[in-house]
DNA sequence: GCGAAGAGGCATAGGCGTAT
DNA sequence: ATACGCCTATGCCTCTTCGC
């Protein structure tokens, strides 16, 4: 028995090969909680495996990452997309060693690799509030998708919700709270939960929908074919793009379509227009004033 | 065949915890 | 207080599938 212990402890690498790399590449992705994280780092981790094996057979170690680095930056890619694939690489040293298969030496070398500094913040591309009026104000045909549509727009600016928010919406999660209706419960990005409150013109339009689709139980956005009837189980996160996108073409806000849209602080921008000023809107680049501020977004009901 | 919608792929931003 | 790392999300294409 501690013969082979031994022998496993001497087996530890500095030289992965191709089924050692896909070994710890799968318990990287099986670690990850989020689809999206699955895809994304899977990416990441391919990409960083094949050009691992391109290169002249060297130690998988903290020079070889930052040769990596200087590729991913010769590629001009941007720093958020920089330190992503890096955060993935460094995921992958780890689960390597802890599987036995990376000298641990090497792979506390690969975690000091630095990431790629980000210089300064992007400002985004802000929806105004005459923006979202001529969004909701798209006139309609009065056929049934675009009844589905609108009641989507009209629950991605009142309630600011996210695109994945928005596809899982059971008429469960709608309740009554003094008066007023809420979504409860909200399971948000990073399993994060809330209450969200629901301004009665937003409902008023859901309710046009769910009467036309005839849904009084289960989800709440489903898909409408050709001749107007409803079907399937539920939309994907990439028809809520479709359906902002056409209605941005058709409203003649088309420019403004590369955009933060589903994210609160949109709303929060929207709420903020009234009383715009460079110097009381500095939460762009002050971290602690944006996270204050990215729940404020509710009460926009006055948005129409 | 046509339109609605999904799948896949790659790039990048958001947001939270933590180290400094 | 802030910079950074990590994970999770969106943005925006093209190509494919599906229902009518």
């Amino acid at each position: 028995m501690s013969l082979k212990r031994s022998k496993r402890h001497r087996s530890t690498k500095s030289t992965l090969r191709l089924p050692d790399l896909d070994h710890s590449k799968n318990s990287v992705l099986q670690s990850l909680g989020s689809a999206a994280s699955k895809r994304t780092y899977g990416y990441a981790i391919e990409d960083f495996i094949s050009w691992y094996c391109s290169e002249p057979r060297l130690a998988f170690g903290r020079t070889v990452v930052l040769r990596y680095r200087y590729e991913l930056e010769s590629r001009r890619l941007a720093p958020a997309t920089i330190n992503l694939r890096l955060a993935a690489v460094r995921r992958l040293a780890y689960e390597a060693s802890d599987n036995g298969l990376l000298n641990p030496d090497l792979a506390a070398g690969i975690r000091r690799v630095k990431g790629a500094k980000r210089l300064g913040m992007k400002l985004g591309n802000w929806l105004t509030v005459d923006q979202g009026r001529r969004l909701l104000a798209v006139p309609s045909s009065g056929s049934t998708k675009d009844k589905r549509d609108h009641a989507i727009l009209s629950l991605l600016l009142g309630c600011g919700l996210r695109r994945a928010e928005l596809t899982g919406l059971k008429m469960s999660d709608f309740q009554q709270r003094d008066e007023h209706w809420a979504i409860v419960n909200l399971f948000g990005k990073g399993g994060h939960i809330r209450t969200v409150p629901v301004p009665g013109w937003a409902m008023e339009v859901l309710d046009e929908w769910l009467r036309a689709a005839q849904i009084d139980e289960g989800v709440i956005f489903r898909r409408v074919s050709r001749t107007g009837s409803v079907w399937g189980q539920k939309i994907s996160e990439k028809l809520v793009w479709w359906v902002v996108r056409e209605r941005a073409k058709l409203a003649g806000i088309e420019s403004w379509l590369r955009t933060i849209f589903g994210e609160p602080v949109l709303v929060f921008a929207m709420q903020r227009e009234a009383s715009w000023s460079r110097s009381s809107f500095s939460w762009g680049i002050d971290q602690s004033r944006q996270r204050s501020a990215t729940w404020g977004a509710v009460s926009v009901s006055s948005l129409p």
